[in-house]
DNA sequence: TTAATAGTTAGATAAGATTACTAACTTATA
DNA sequence: TATAAGTTAGTAATCTTATCTAACTATTAA
């Protein structure tokens, strides 16, 4: 926002000139929210004068911001009014996904929120340094959807692992090389625009907020093929932590008088490694956990589905003391595969808990639905503040 | 903010009257945050054209806002500059702890942030209802003060239990009665005025704001006489959770796998039950927690101090895992028993996270001050939000 | 069936109101 | 006498209300 007071204070002052920016990026923000809207429409929402509405919209059009679509199909009499829309080519969000190993998906919103472009490769990242890998796939994603590379305005990337903002590095990542780089830092410069890394865990809550029966935020408990994790979006936002090390249940020992290196977390309690364990110790195997999982829930192996559950449902009970969220939700690779079942077996032992425990409600890959929710949302945000100067 | 826009949309519209109200606003915050202000003063923080300065701090002065204080001493050559304060008596924040389990304490902040009035008394619940208790000493406070009654403008309250905003109740405090008033409902029907309450810990970890080693958010581990449990105050403000019931770290079970209802909780391993029963094995006696811990520290038991430092920083593992705060502080009254001596002791076993753990750095009754830090805040958001229409 | 007419809606234009800015002027003081 | 505080007058930008034009639908009469 345009204010003339000369140091920044959280409270504006300005002059007719903030007035008109002010109401256009009320106009702006309406046609982000509504598709289409006609001039009649614009001012049922904002209030504004006719004269007024039609001149805001003439600067929104003249500055490429909005389009005109033609003029409504007459339903009632007089003449047909003329429809705007949201430039959608105006500038566009970009996503990225690492993938433990090797893998790399890169999606692109445009300014209307339509999916346009996507692809994900395996990459060798031993051969190919993960930022070069990150860019060329960026340019080539791009360019195959031809969309102009410079109306790229920002970029989200989601690693597996804690990213620490401050230093720029990416922690406890299994991907080769990727400690070393200066992620953002590198993007940023390839692509010049503004990159934002998130934890995966944390994307792929995001992702939950899409389900309706969520409001008020929620606990992401993540039972992924790798590893588990936390994500906590509360009402006030993402926790993403000081070092971007927040929700790292899986490092939290089970017993807190035995804190040595060897001694158990609940990454071997709930994770991966538990899952294969009692899948033994109940006579269930398989290639991985999420393989045990199914074959547990085929089987109905009602001994190791509620000797699990009820582990998970112990750890439900710790992050609701200590965040109280309004909903908790069981993601990942073995949630999954538990499906339905496991999330019932878990209400069974969670007792108070039950009623806000929900499954997944994301269908295909959360994380980079989150990133790309998240990409979208601050490309919104940097289009109303920073557009109309 | 008044806007012309009929449905309330998070981005404002209006006309000319909203530019006024803007610079009104802009100047009333500036009156706030520097105690005097002449015009020039203002000028400078708002880039306001002279005239224009003039007239916001008459319509200010007129609608009883502002005060005019005199006249600058002259330092320079020209006429002196006329003088403007915050009226301080156009609103007062009033402030309300309840203490175990018969303690009452108010405290009356003027707008301009002087404390105004405050006065402490136990009061036996099961005679006098505490809502009824609590009318009665905002009324006696506020009489003996001076200050007029309507005037004040918010009301918060500090509880020692977990507040349910949804429902308007309080849990789990020990204060015969509390469970059955509707606390918030009550008083704001006494008072005509909004109604906050917040959970004792809660507003303790808001006092630790003022320290200036913290910035960015911290987690306070309460130690306190009667019991534990943590305080949320992260970037984005305080975690109070769904329910109210976030920093229950006292009702996680310590081990996992025993979770019934006689299993110990992190309350009997870190809390005052811990205190006592490890002071016993290691030769410590005294009628509270605190007096042990007192003990301790005056006869220099290492084996007690280290075998408790141990417990509190697994605790702080914990929490950090969790949540990555920038700062971790240890307060409440077992934790000032133990002073620096304990904090050392903490951050020797705290390993990494060692140099984020600090000491309580309020003095006096934590929760006392921060509840009154909320209030005043909040006071301040609703001058700046609602006194200009 | 066709053509004229009445009524409604989209949008443009003109006039008036509010607010802020610039520039010149007045007054007080070292 | 120069400088700084504050006022007054005039100008510019923006929004609003009121009015006007054009377009389109629906009704009605021939």
């Amino acid at each position: 926002m345009r204010t003339t007071g000369t140091p920044e204070s959280p409270v504006p002052s300005g002059s007719s000139h903030l007035l008109r920016t002010i109401n256009e990026r009320a106009a702006l923000y309406h046609l982000l929210e509504n598709d289409t809207l006609t001039r009649v429409e614009l001012r049922k929402l904002t209030g504004l004068a006719k004269p007024t509405a039609s001149q805001v919209m003439l600067r929104l059009f003249e500055s490429g911001l909005a389009v005109t679509l033609g003029r409504t199909t007459a339903k009632q009499v007089g003449p047909r009014a003329e429809v705007y829309s949201v430039n959608a080519d105006h500038a566009f969000a970009a996503a990225v996904t690492l993938h433990e190993p090797d893998g790399v998906t890169v999606a692109i919103r445009d300014l209307k929120g339509r999916e346009r472009a996507s692809s994900t490769r395996r990459i060798d990242f031993t051969a190919v340094p993960v930022d070069r890998a990150v860019q060329n796939m960026l340019s080539a994603t791009t360019r195959d959807a031809g969309i102009d590379f410079a109306r790229i305005a920002v970029v989200h990337l989601a690693v597996p692992g804690a990213y620490d903002a401050e230093t720029d590095t990416i922690g406890y990542a299994d991907i080769p090389g990727a400690p070393e780089v200066h992620m953002r830092e590198a993007i940023e410069t390839y692509m010049g625009c503004p990159v934002t890394i998130h934890n995966d865990v944390n994307a792929a809550t995001v992702a939950e907020r899409r389900n309706p029966s969520v409001s008020g935020g929620l606990v992401l408990l993540w039972l992924g093929r790798e590893g588990i994790g936390t994500g906590i979006d509360l009402s006030q936002g993402l926790i993403v932590g000081a070092r971007g090390a927040a929700g790292e249940l899986g490092y939290v020992p089970v017993y807190p008088d035995r804190t040595g290196p060897d001694d158990p977390t609940y990454q071997d309690w709930i994770g991966p490694p538990a899952v294969i364990e009692l899948g033994r110790a109940h006579g269930i195997e398989g290639p991985d956990a999420a393989a045990v999982m199914t074959a547990a829930v085929k089987q109905g192996a009602e001994g190791f589905l509620n000797a699990y559950a009820d582990r998970v449902a112990g750890a439900l009970h710790l992050l609701t003391c200590l965040l109280d969220p309004p909903s908790l939700v069981i993601g990942g690779e073995i949630a999954r595969a538990g499906g339905e079942t496991l999330v019932d077996r878990v209400r069974r032992h969670a007792e108070a808990l039950a009623e806000r425990i929900l499954p997944s409600a994301v269908y295909g890959d959360a994380v980079a639905i989150g990133v790309l929710d998240l990409a979208y949302e601050d490309l919104k945000h940097r289009v109303l503040d920073t557009a109309l100067a």
